[in-house]
DNA sequence: TATTTTTGTAAGTGATTACTCACTTTTATT
DNA sequence: AATAAAAGTGAGTAATCACTTACAAAAATA
């Protein structure tokens, strides 16, 4: 990867988080970057192409944040760490996780390319086997309900539309028999 | 309102719904509806204008679907709507709220003039006099909590996300004491 | 019926878009 | 050192965008 390649990702990057991927045209980043149009295109082929890359090393970022969960042995300080979850990648990376959410409402196309999003069925092992060990009733059910209560602050956090985090963490902790 | 300008709006409203507003033109609403482009210009002054109008008929009409389910009186019994709230509404109107949703991850201009939802806090009053009713602990975050589990709902079911939505309704009716 | 106002159209406008192409400079290979 | 390949530039391109303007038909008002 070339100095400016790396450069035209990063302001991309930066950009699409601040204002959305339809909203930034192809000149704004080569002149964030401060190299040529033509040289994204020679680099990344198309526009999308660039998104591709980036969604790509969000993925990759996502997979190893979920290693890292899934590799906390005690259940139940597991089921506390999901529940922090949102806040601690967000908190390390915003902008990938603000691009990725920015996706889902995008363009048309957009949207069902990346629509599969990889990591949410590895999430749901996670979660399924660590309710299944703390012997909750309906696992299932739990793991949905909770992917949909994460999901949901996820987006909330990326917007800044939270401001008592601390507080409901610790609301759901009680909800969950984690203190 | 005319006819035409009747068939503008709705066109505008179907073709929002289905691919975003950014991605339609006045160009294809004019087309959809079977007259010149000028005349969207005429009777809404901008596409903004357009888009405005649509809000403002999906305020009015999400007002109506609270004054309704607020004037229910059993408080279990407006708990258990209140979680049905998100299908219902749906199933009746699905291109208006389609376009609520994608205007909060559209343009960043958009996105900050909407941004309020007038109908979010009157949704927040009539949960937290329910749970206070209904003698929970703490009635304000089973509020806070309970928004943002329906809006994830509501979410999921504009994009088509959720399959076993009646199961995921009695599992959360168990959780609230409701059956 | 005469006049004004509203509704509507068709053909534009400049600005912006993603992308291409001919070309030069730099780096790597033999 | 000679040659090939890759990196990079800058000035284009056609298409599309929201919007305007000059004008005609229709409706409302007098």
């Amino acid at each position: 990867m070339t100095e400016k390649q790396r450069k035209i990702l990063d302001t991309a990057l930066e950009l699409f988080a601040l204002e959305g991927y339809n909203s930034i045209s192809t000149k704004k980043i080569a002149q964030g970057a401060g190299v040529s149009e033509g040289l994204i295109f020679k680099h990344f082929g198309s526009k999308e192409g660039l998104l591709d890359y980036l969604v790509e090393e969000g993925v990759e970022l996502m997979n190893r944040e979920l290693d890292t969960l899934m590799q906390i042995s005690d259940a139940s300080e597991r089921l506390r760490a999901t529940l922090r979850f949102p806040k601690t990648i967000i908190d390390r990376n915003p902008a990938y996780w603000k691009v990725q959410i920015s996706i889902k409402f995008a363009n048309h196309e957009i949207k069902e390319k990346y629509h599969n999003s990889s990591f949410m069925g590895k999430a749901m092992g996670i979660l399924n086997d660590t309710f299944d060990e703390l012997n909750f009733e309906n696992p299932q059910m739990e793991t949905q309900l909770l992917m949909q209560i994460i999901g949901s602050f996820f987006m909330a956090l990326v917007n800044d539309e939270i401001e008592n985090y601390d507080e409901m963490l610790s609301f759901l902790e009680k909800k969950y028999n984690l203190k």
